[in-house]
DNA sequence: TTGTACGCGTTATCAA
DNA sequence: TTGATAACGCGTACAA
């Protein structure tokens, strides 16, 4: 069990400099041919590799950027993370992945431990309690340093810094122009409260695109569900709110909702009261998941293309670090949301 | 912008030397009252944290482990991560992630990158190709580097590390058992080529569960997919293939498949071919997916306690590189499944 | 062509 | 009680 090897071993080992070594390893055209192979070659035999961390302390870089997520079990999650590792892996990065578990103390303690030299930018989408408390300070604090930040999907405007964000408020507009043009006159919203930034804009889509159609806005059609709840655990609780809302409601032909497991839960609770999707009732929902492919009918929805967000928000993020040029001239990128139409919708 | 400081502004700003910083900040005995007051205002005041790189590379210590999976959009790796997150986190130690995307060479590629100083050390689950390749020479000497491994799941015996597996075998000869004890008597089989270790497990898993059972074993009744094919985006080609399973043999009255793509897909084709689930024929998966719960009618499967396996992996590992004194006692933690009962059982 | 010295930020040891 | 020095591993400016 050999620890790595350094330069200073080779050195030694070679009765050399360490710094002869160093330039050798390098091509260095002020060492001899000589000397260079002898080094060079031993080196191989070695296997040696510099090591990072003394690099990254030499270079005041690591080469690493850390992403902050809420939660990783989650297919938008997931996927964004995959398009960060794409991007990072081929421009020489490695990815850290810290978990906020909806959590603000979570977020501020996971950020400060990275933030202390572990990385050199931060990918982030904000937990809902930060959205809830409106403190942004750490983020203050962090790009205050000289650390910059991307942030993701859920945004916020008191902080300037780059970000990716999806077409939320077109997206739902989207979905429910749809509805309305299958002919639903009585289009329903399932969705959340509103500090969840992508909530409200999905919500504002819904309105607009009712008031664009000349429809009612009913508020009896719109069921605000807590999202600190954890449903997909109490699935009973998101079912018996749906069927409340079917039954008070007995019109409804189109629901929209803002994500996926809620879109899911309302087909099987319309089915189970008799309904036939999509004949009586279309259903959209709003994700980027896997079940709406695999459910019966299968789940029309507005898509976020999630890996392209997390790649987008590498290239922000890497491109920021590589020109120290460019002042503060922060960009918001919007990523266009994709209606896939399945069995859901006529 | 101001950088992060730094132990030496903060020695020059109080016209002390670094060492007495450096002491007063850790309440040294060394330094007077007067001084470590002095000193931990100021830093307080300036939001003073030791930079991590510097202490690694002090410490020959990271507290960071790598983790290196085949694919992060899947519930079942994205689970692990959740587990070695939360360990870790507990325990002091960041996780960086790693994607081989399935692949030989991503994977020799991602360890040699972080083996180099940013890590203590790796969980890994293998690549198909590398299982495939049977290429091990990257973990040896990785190991003989002296940074331990510790392999989850997809694991392979030529190799001396800890391991936490799921009993893979036992699952599945459960899950087959209670096929043949609901009434089933001719069980198929839908797995991978053998070459992944957890495929083989849970053919043999089948296989002794027909033989306990006085059943014949009927090589027609067994699907080998080849699992290179990507059938999530290539959907058709997998009903054709359990579509033909079907028609070339009437008489299946349970279906236990290897994945829960497999087992989703064969109840849509059963049910498309007019059988009915799970009337005539019953339907087992292997998983710890999303889809099982929210499918019509709703899965049952083998639960393989993914987040469970991350835990126990991030404190084998974590445990060994606390303890030092330990040599080479390597243990394989065996994880219970648990067959979840839902709708497609009777 | 090779080697020395320095600095990245920190801590530990030893000297003052 | 405080400070100077060395070391972790590397690369580079400069001296030899």
């Amino acid at each position: 069990m050999k620890r790595k090897i350094t330069l200073k071993q080779i050195a030694k080992e070679l009765d050399v400099s360490i710094s002869t070594v160093s330039k050798a390893l390098r091509n260095s055209v002020e060492i001899s041919e000589d000397t260079k192979q002898k080094v060079q070659a031993f080196a191989k035999l070695y296997n040696y590799r510099p090591n990072n961390i003394a690099l990254s302390l030499k270079n005041r870089k690591t080469n690493t950027i850390g992403i902050i997520i809420p939660e990783i079990v989650h297919h938008f999650f997931s996927k964004v993370i995959r398009g960060v590792e794409l991007v990072a892996n081929q421009r020489g990065y490695n990815v850290i992945v810290g978990l906020s578990n909806e959590s603000f103390a979570k977020e501020v303690i996971n950020m400060e431990m990275l933030a202390n030299g572990s990385i050199d930018g931060f990918i982030i989408s904000l937990s809902k309690e930060t959205l809830r408390q409106q403190d942004y300070h750490h983020f203050n604090e962090t790009i205050n340093q000289g650390m910059p930040i991307v942030m993701f999907d859920r945004v916020v405007n008191e902080i300037q810094c780059d970000k990716v964000i999806v077409d939320d408020f077109e997206g739902a507009k989207n979905a429910v122009d749809k509805l309305v043009n299958n002919g639903c006159n009585n289009v329903a919203l399932i969705t959340t409260k509103d500090y969840v930034s992508v909530g409200r804009l999905r919500t504002q889509g819904y309105i607009e695109s009712l008031k664009n159609h000349n429809l009612e806005l009913k508020s009896e059609l719109i069921l605000k569900l807590d999202d600190n709840i954890d449903y997909e655990v109490n699935l009973d609780a998101l079912e018996k709110e749906i069927q409340q809302l079917f039954k008070a409601n007995k019109t409804i032909d189109g629901i929209f909702a803002v994500n996926e497991l809620y879109a899911l839960t309302a087909m099987r609770v319309a089915s189970r009261l008799g309904f036939n999707v999509p004949n009586d009732i279309q259903v959209v929902g709003f994700t980027d998941g896997v079940l709406s492919k695999h459910s019966t009918p299968s789940l029309s929805t507005v898509s976020q293309h999630a890996q392209l967000m997390g790649e987008k928000a590498a290239t922000l993020l890497i491109d920021r670090l590589e020109n120290d040029d460019d002042y503060e001239n922060y960009q918001t990128q919007i990523i266009a949301s994709e209606l896939i139409e399945r069995e859901s919708t006529k």
